[in-house]
DNA sequence: CCAGAGTCAGAACATTCGTCCTATAGTGGT
DNA sequence: ACCACTATAGGACGAATGTTCTGACTCTGG
């Protein structure tokens, strides 16, 4: 990939601001203006360069059909995640089936980086209440991404809830026969054993986030 | 605001599919033949009214002039954080200077949504390396986000570099006269205290994340 | 039943806009 | 000097596209 002239680089910043600004492509008369061009040709000699060297992609015969490949700073790069409620032990995990959810009311939603998410589908949100998930490095306040999948492998941080004790946790799962190690993720802390039957997985953990104000 | 009509919300979630498919806005045909209509006058009559209930907003005479306002997945709601490489206890930092990192190479970058910096500007991120950081409730692996502001006000966490151990560390920062308390994220664990002298102050922590694999 | 508002169809019109043709410099290689 | 290649201009053609005009259909309230 060879490297862009000035007036490339600066032709491609003025796409992404205009982008920005206006919410709609550029024209290539726009693009002649925004970078003092003199004629339109020039303009399109450069979008070609600037498309064999993938920069963009330019649909033909389109007007302002120019998408910006590179800078991920994309529309379609977010996601917006339902935040469901808070985790806390001892209190009822709001449960998210996949049907209640759909047509539920639209409620409090975080805009998240796609990548974040590592590719997971089917992901929502928690606010964890209280210091009860220390053991799992994570804090009053902090908020964890949880995937509904039904994929839950050996190791994988779940969020489980323990019938008997009425405590919801997130703990690193390994089935062990009968009987289910739950991990703390802090080394310093002892593994506990449930039953298999006492145990419901509310999800894996894909990510944690903490802000601080 | 009144509710739209099935058309109209039907016109509005085409919009947005072209949107993220395409990368540029669709023209009045291009809806006309998504959504069934049979007139173009039908589809600008229609664009008026979503314009009107502030759904999107129109630039007159411009091709493709629709810009979608509600639903924040839009494309200026993400920033590019640089990932400047790793903070470890007893291991230099790396120091980016404004100057610096504008001219330096285009390194690994992280996208992130903007509302995850709460405003903060001139961020960049750290990866943890070690559990040093357990005291703030930081794994290995973690990534933090550090804002170069010089604004640090009492109770901030910062990271901090003490010149003397030669350490970086996540603390919470108090300045009491002359010397500076350090108290660790962890109730559990007790504050140090520092000479002011002894000590660089790199930068405000704004979030943490953690991401499993 | 009628008036008026809201919605829709079809077509024509005037721009906007991408593309292409031609011409002029500058540069490096032979 | 000659040629190939790249970058730049100016302009013109034709397709793409927003806008507007006319007419019709439905529905509601009086």
């Amino acid at each position: 990939m060879k490297s862009l002239s000035a007036r490339q680089q600066r032709m491609l910043s003025f796409i992404t601001e205009f982008l920005d600004d206006q919410g709609y492509p550029p024209t290539v008369r726009d693009i002649q203006n925004g970078c003092d061009v003199s004629s339109t040709s020039v303009v399109d000699y450069n979008l070609n360069i600037l498309q064999r060297e993938g920069h963009i992609r330019r649909a033909p015969d389109v007007s302002r059909g120019i998408e910006i490949l590179d800078g991920s700073g994309r529309r379609g790069n977010m996601v917006q995640v339902p935040l469901m409620g808070y985790i806390a032990a001892g209190e009822p995990l709001p449960i998210p089936s996949s049907e209640d959810w759909a047509g539920s009311e639209p409620m409090e939603t975080l805009d998240v980086a796609k990548s974040m998410l590592r590719g997971e589908k089917d992901v929502y949100a928690l606010r964890v209440r209280g210091t009860s998930m220390i053991d799992a490095f994570v804090d009053d306040g902090d908020v964890v991404f949880v995937s509904r999948t039904g994929d839950v492998r050996d190791g994988d941080m779940v969020v489980a809830w323990l019938t008997i004790e009425k405590e919801a946790t997130l703990k690193r799962l390994y089935r062990e026969g009968e009987r289910v190690r739950l991990q703390p993720a802090n080394s310093q802390m002892e593994p506990i054993y449930v039953d298999a039957e006492t145990l419901q997985i509310q999800g894996k953990v894909v990510a944690v986030q903490r802000d601080f104000s």
